[in-house]
DNA sequence: TCGATAATAGTAATGATTACTGTTATTATA
DNA sequence: TATAATAACAGTAATCATTACTATTATCGA
């Protein structure tokens, strides 16, 4: 069962990655339909699916009902949610900081507990800049 | 609209209470109606929702579409989700450590962003020790 | 005891996501 | 290039978690 080509993945792909905004699954129905009217809300839902569970792209779950997701993947980066506008935004890091932040969230864990430790999410909530001026 | 005392609610919480199982709104609907064989699905959500709104009990969204909760908020702890079963534990640690590590986690994120970060949750996945075995 | 109203039961509605089914597109191979 | 196998699709129905609504009931202060 190998992978085949679709331009609706492809074109998919190409809209999450042009965008900062953790967009959920309706928000790039809509965009991606700009460029491919046909395109079914199933085939978003199967595709997003498929390439966050293969590491593509990001799955979010901030608590709000429904998942986000993010494109960028290869710069390793954490998010925060706005209590007021519900707007997820980028938290980057010197990747050199990342590695001892991870490493050090991870044994933190791993040290107290039996349980193999695989990975860890680390989730911030606040006010955004914009809703605080 | 002071807050009514309402027998389904002391139940609700005293089930939630007596279990580490972070079970989702379905699992402690059943369990409360052993006890209330006439409550409402209804009247369980909006327990809890209003008691993880107002700090009595945790919410948990770990991304397996539904929330979880957890009634022991007076011993700060971490939760990971087993890859394998689904189920989430607890990762208990010494309350100094505790300390340090949610202070390390917050100004890390708050160094590197000019939002305001009020919370954060830090969510681990792996292999139980279950399943492990 | 009574009146105001918070909370409830029961049910309908919503919203996000998944499942199904017949059709289309991709890709390996003849 | 034609063909055959099948991955992926569109469109729609179904499911699951959660919320909304409404008439009734329970709490609690006066």
């Amino acid at each position: 069962m190998s992978t085949k080509y679709s331009r609706q993945r492809e074109t998919l792909l190409k809209v999450l990655c042009s965008t900062d905004c953790h967009p959920d699954a309706d928000w790039i129905y809509t965009e991606v339909r700009k460029e491919l009217p046909n395109i079914s809300l199933g085939t978003v839902y199967r595709n997003l699916s498929n390439m966050s569970r293969e590491g593509t792209i990001l799955k979010l779950s901030m608590g709000d009902g429904k998942d986000h997701f993010d494109g960028n993947t290869t710069l390793i980066h954490h998010h925060m949610m706005c209590r007021r506008c519900g707007s997820i935004i980028d938290i980057f890091t010197p990747d050199k900081d990342e590695k001892e932040f991870s490493e050090y969230v991870s044994s933190y864990a791993q040290t107290h507990t039996s349980a193999i430790i695989q990975e860890h999410s680390v989730m911030f909530y606040g006010i955004c800049s914009d809703c605080n001026k």
